[in-house]
DNA sequence: CTCACTATGTATAATCT
DNA sequence: TAGATTATACATAGTGA
């Protein structure tokens, strides 16, 4: 998708990785919530960085 | 997306939330999948659908 | 129900600032 | 370099078998 097709291996360049990683996460952590939402599922998302950082998403389905 | 265009809220239509939440799903996999290939990241993902089936996708970055 | 199709909405790679 | 833009590839809502 994009302006350019590319394969899904590890993208080598640093900088490029870094700025996929963090609007890939984006869109994986909104595409979540949505599953969530629209399908009443309960979910958990934890992703770690390469560099060791930490993100994550859960649903609340009952729970306020 | 798709040919109509939705509100993100919970799909009262039982076998149509089913269906969206496979499909659905199936999408947050392989997206989860590409973030952990192409950004070299570490991630976990479990979903619970409605009906209490568990799905879930990890990668692994070092272990075999 | 489950699978395939496809028109259309969305995510995003490349680019620009 | 981080944030905004934009053209394009991808995901998917509705449909039909």
């Amino acid at each position: 998708m994009g302006r350019g097709k590319i394969a899904i291996e590890r993208i080598d360049n640093a900088t490029n990785r870094q700025v996929t990683f963090s609007k890939r996460r984006g869109g994986l952590m909104k595409k979540a919530r949505e599953l969530a939402i629209l399908c009443d599922a309960d979910l958990a998302l934890i992703v770690f960085s390469s560099t060791g950082r930490l993100y994550d998403f859960a649903s609340s389905r009952s729970v306020s």
